[in-house]
DNA sequence: TTGAATATTGTATAAATTACACTATCAATA
DNA sequence: TATTGATAGTGTAATTTATACAATATTCAA
């Protein structure tokens, strides 16, 4: 094996943070700002950065995720990882590296985590450059993010869509504390893309022992209010 | 955020390619001769490498796999990369690593694909210190591998049991281009680690069109020859 | 009181899964 | 050539799971 090939990569972690608002499946982006030839330029990407020298991979996209979104203690699970050269072929996003980790960046691998997080928690930051924010994953999907993550972001979904065939609990991540039946069957129709029956999918709910009902309606509707449930154990 | 803790971590992947050969699942690894203070010590690995500098990572899983096992055109498929600075800390890695790299290396992220081939292929490969030769996966969750690549196989074997459960056609990458139900049987019940009902599985072939019956028997058994089938598109 | 909006509930049918045991075939050998 | 050993091959009933489908209940607001 020759040596004259090989050089050091990057590598960093992206995390993609999956939240739901009752109706749509949210995720959250960081808004960047690139100085261009004196031209500010901004656009969204994924909150992600370039791991530390001593670092596991799964300690990093915990502590990048702290760093710039402010949510601590986040179960982040890895899907995939990203490493076509071509990840930097935008010069915008080389500017941008290099402005922002004032290194000389070639290519960079990034492995990609998610986290499906109640919608209601706070979005703190330390830096007064980036704010992340909520937004719709279907308008993402039309938006132009740095690098290739909206390709991230694509397949992060599609992990989360497998997780929770295998694990429905994760389902309850994503949802309030106290949530009506309504309220699950839309995430999960959003989720899976599937129109689910009313009828067979409170019945599917019924044989759930860790969904239970609570001896409290939902308040301040316009119309007849559901009763709430909560996710047990 | 602050620069010095970044820095370039030496990036590789690695191929677990799992084969069948009618009773137990295997795997390719390759042995690896240590000199240690002049003492030979032999080890085994799964077969994989640094990637090169402007190499996507699926391209270099390729690479790597036909280098080190002569296999070639073989569908890889990248299921978990591997992060823990730990993955060095055994000093006879590092010695291995700085020998057959000629680089110092402090620690190395790898990359996991899975390959499902044939196991009548031909292993051949380009150097005289390796050998890739195939092994009894539960032999070799016994033995002591280089890095972590005992817990690499355990993460690919998980992940070809999810991906056949999504696309049974994977199981005849493993399979004779000509094989017999139980055969098929065997093979789905090692995967899954299940005891199947030879008849309800009869039936559930039957109801693939995939496979079609030949009008032909196995040779060579001492007993009551089973009929071939094939797998088809 | 009425209408608008959403909540809640059951039954019949079809499809998939599970459990279960005897006969058929062939080669080896007595 | 008869017997034995080893594996192939086959069907039915019971259970569970998935699907299709519509009328009544509750609450708020007009």
């Amino acid at each position: 094996m020759s040596n004259e090939n090989i050089f050091y990569p990057h590598v960093s972690v992206d995390c993609v943070v999956f939240g739901f608002d009752g109706e749509k499946l949210k995720v959250i982006l960081i808004e960047r700002t690139i100085n261009e030839q004196n031209e500010l330029y901004n656009d969204k990407k994924l909150p992600g950065s370039l791991i530390f020298s001593e670092e596991d991979l799964d300690v990093s996209a915990n502590r990048v995720l702290t760093e710039l979104t402010g949510l601590k203690n986040i179960y982040l699970s890895q899907f995939r990882t990203f490493g076509s050269p071509d990840r930097t072929k935008n010069p915008r996003d080389v500017l941008w590296l290099e402005n922002t980790t004032k290194l000389k960046i070639g290519r960079i691998i990034t492995t990609g985590y998610v986290a499906m997080v109640k919608i209601d928690r706070k979005l703190q930051f330390n830096s007064d450059t980036t704010t992340a924010k909520w937004h719709d994953v279907a308008e993402v999907a039309k938006m132009s993010l740095a690098f290739d993550h909206n390709e991230i972001i694509q397949w992060g979904l599609k992990h989360i869509r497998n997780q929770v065939e295998i694990q429905p609990h994760l389902l309850f991540e994503l949802l309030p504390t106290k949530f009506t039946i309504s309220q699950l069957r839309t995430l999960y129709d959003v989720i899976n893309q599937v129109k689910s029956d009313v009828r067979n999918f409170q019945k599917k709910v019924a044989q759930m022992p860790y969904v239970v009902a609570l001896d409290e309606l939902e308040k301040g509707v316009p119309h007849r209010a559901a009763r709430l449930y909560r996710y047990k154990k």
